[in-house]
DNA sequence: GCTTCTATTGACATTTTTGTAGATAACTCT
DNA sequence: AGAGTTATCTACAAAAATGTCAATAGAAGC
């Protein structure tokens, strides 16, 4: 019998964590919270549940542990994005990229994940960034703070929103999934530009 | 000892499904999806775990049940509001309507967790609630049914995103809880009116 | 009052999920 | 090569969650 039992493989912590992480957010963005099963995390991570205890301590380090990555990697990308001097160019972008944030990579379904189960604490990343972006590029075009604020509020509402249910709800009206995030990336457009325009 | 056991409540099967399905919607809106457990809804209704499943055979009867509940009660909700004829006061309306809809009660919540679910299927009451507004209110004012339909998911997305997390986003960065809806109300309510008067 | 029906329950049984412990093996350093 | 460190595993244990069943007790009809 040549079954050969694979050679057990051995990683750093941080890629053995890493690894892990990244299995549990698959099952999140795949299935829903319900799914974050240290079982299943571990199948997904190729590893035996005990490891996943191991670095982690338990189901809700894995959690916290996840949730914390995923709002890093969501602000970054926002952050990051937040680049090119042309206004239009800009304004075109910052809905892109908020869009795009939320979108891919279950940006929406890791805040809606964090709001229902009531952990909205730890995100101080975020209003770290929401400030960022108010002192910066809009504080540069002359938005007084609390306008710039008003419209980052609408405008992350709407991300959200649009990443959530937004596919599914052009589908279930009978349009293709990418009409919702069309439609608000326009509508957006034209607010954020006649608000700065007044 | 005066300990009198509380004498038993029989309820009719009716009323003893509203009652649990109450005790479940509090948890899912308190807690998250987490928190819908067998013993807890029980608890919250008041009955044994064995009287939740022989009304709803299983766990996932109860969800089921649940989802279908909120649904109802959500189209409901917008549809019934749909009702003035002035066009300024209808526009103000469908706005506040919405996000009322989607705010209180956990609509957000409910569209959340069978979006994170995957259960978007059994929404074919949503679809009909969509489709009544296109042909209905926005056909008589004219706009034709491919805007409307636009128009339609871009306020249902942000209505969707405002409920779910604009209050802890406005406390997040330090505004009143409210901030987020009143400032989403007024962007919504100015983009509806540009797009239309084109 | 008596019977019938069934909502309700406590006690038990099963399955699922999480956590523990000791042994093993992969890698580093000397 | 040899030793030490620890990531990883298997096997076991504990806890949590779901589900079953037979007995009880409200309510309605006779």
């Amino acid at each position: 019998m040549s079954i050969e039992a694979a050679r057990r493989m051995r990683r750093s912590p941080a890629a053995a964590r890493e690894n892990i992480l990244q299995a549990a957010e698959q099952l999140l963005v795949d299935h829903g919270p319900q799914a974050l099963k240290l079982v299943d995390v571990a199948k997904g991570a190729g590893v035996s549940h005990a490891t996943v205890l191991h670095h982690f301590g338990s189901i809700d380090g894995v959690q916290t542990a996840l949730a914390e990555a995923m709002i890093r990697q969501l602000v970054a990308r926002v952050l990051e994005a937040e680049r090119p001097d042309d206004p239009h160019e800009q304004l075109e972008g910052v809905g892109q990229v908020l869009f795009d944030a939320f979108e891919s990579a279950g940006g929406a379904r890791l805040a809606a994940w964090l709001e229902l189960t009531g952990e909205t604490r730890r995100l101080t990343l975020v209003r770290a960034a929401v400030e960022e972006v108010i002192s910066g590029p809009m504080a540069q075009k002359g938005i007084n703070p609390e306008r710039a604020t008003n419209l980052i509020l609408v405008a992350v509402s709407l991300a959200m929103g649009v990443g959530l249910i937004g596919r599914s709800l052009a589908e279930l009206v009978g349009r293709p999934p990418e009409t919702t995030r069309e439609a608000a990336l326009a509508f957006l457009k034209a607010g954020l530009a006649a608000a700065l325009n007044e």
